[in-house]
DNA sequence: TCCAACTCCAACGTTTTAGTTGGAAACACT
DNA sequence: AGTGTTTCCAACTAAAACGTTGGAGTTGGA
């Protein structure tokens, strides 16, 4: 069988994302990121370094992928913020392994993130996005665009943080994604729209 | 020197939280938790068994206190709930320790959370009173109680979860506790003002 | 075909960590 | 004072995890 370092490294990411999402920094071992992959030990170092550089790897490539998943294009309303939290809703859904990553990130309370500018950028376009849209009076614009934004975020996102915090809300039929995300358009909607009160 | 055991425990818990919370359970030694509580390591294990026995112990005692923390009795109005979520983010800001157990909780995905009958009823108190905010018409009735409540608190404990993203969001500055404090106030007032769009 | 460079692995050395043990000092009670 | 119990610790054991090494198989070019 032909050597093949290329799929060899992407193998190993591949297994430690999962790992790293799954356990966190301190709770994986290099020994199973190798076994699940099917590859031995040494080959994690003589690739990635350490432990610590893998997961800045792994960080680095996998988070720019949430940060550019659910692009921002054109805000034509309040409704359009609704649709697009509920599409970033969608992604953590269909990523959560990703999401769990960017949670596990946040704790570990990096002085500066890897990667930092090119995500930087990404986020920064998500901001504009917004802010153009308030200029235009398509959106509310009591809450500054950059802030806004982040709360659309964190709207999409708490379910995934928190699960525990939703089971326990729901006491008699726990919640389903599909009221979660319901409940969460309605509100992103509702962060959009201008004070009429 | 007088044998205290009450106040060997007390040091040894509150070493483990502040240990906990800074590095996770995977991320956390025992031994630093009795070397930063100048005890010996082996009282917690006479005390509090293994190390993940007083990984729960430590959330079981301490989430209990978030969950109570910002007790809701009367909403009488949208800016009732914006105060409210002001109060949970300054609880947050004044106990991150607190905050950050309850999302490395949240990342162990564990099937039960310690001591979840009595939070459960903490948390659907809460549920309860924005449910009869919503009867007495109040606040907006669109969004059903429970998600409703659990939005407002996504709203105020996003920031601590990914502080990484807030970091990057606003890039000329930074944002401040007090501007974001003003954003989230804002927010969780119209997420409970009716839609009159 | 020879050889240098590269890929991969089994086995190893070293450090760290969870968890235990034997014993000394303090207490409580008679 | 004497005796049994409790609190506490220094030192230890066993296992796990990080990171390395020596060598065998593979490639590609002179």
């Amino acid at each position: 069988m032909a050597w093949n370092t290329a799929e060899t490294k992407r193998r190993l990411k591949e297994s430690a994302t999962a790992e790293f999402a799954a356990h966190g920094l301190g709770g994986t071992t290099m020994e199973r990121i190798a076994r699940r992959a099917g590859i031995n030990k040494e080959r994690l170092y003589t690739y990635f370094g350490d432990k610590s550089k893998l997961f800045a790897a792994v960080l680095a490539d996998e988070l720019n992928k949430v940060a550019a998943a659910v692009p921002v294009e054109h805000l034509d309303g309040p409704e359009a913020v609704g649709a697009y939290a509920g599409a970033v809703f969608d992604y953590h859904a269909a990523h959560p392994e990703l999401t769990r990553l960017l949670l596990w990130e946040g704790l570990l309370d990096l002085p500066q993130v890897p990667e930092e500018p090119a995500r930087g950028e990404t986020y920064r376009r998500k901001v504009e996005a917004f802010d153009r849209a308030q200029r235009a009076k398509l959106i509310s614009d009591d809450i500054p665009a950059a802030d806004l934004a982040f709360l659309v975020l964190a709207l999409a996102g708490w379910w995934y943080a928190v699960p525990q915090m939703a089971r326990m809300m729901h006491p008699g039929e726990p919640s389903t994604p599909a009221s979660s995300r319901t409940a969460l358009t309605r509100a992103a909607t509702k962060l959009a729209t201008p004070f009429t009160g």
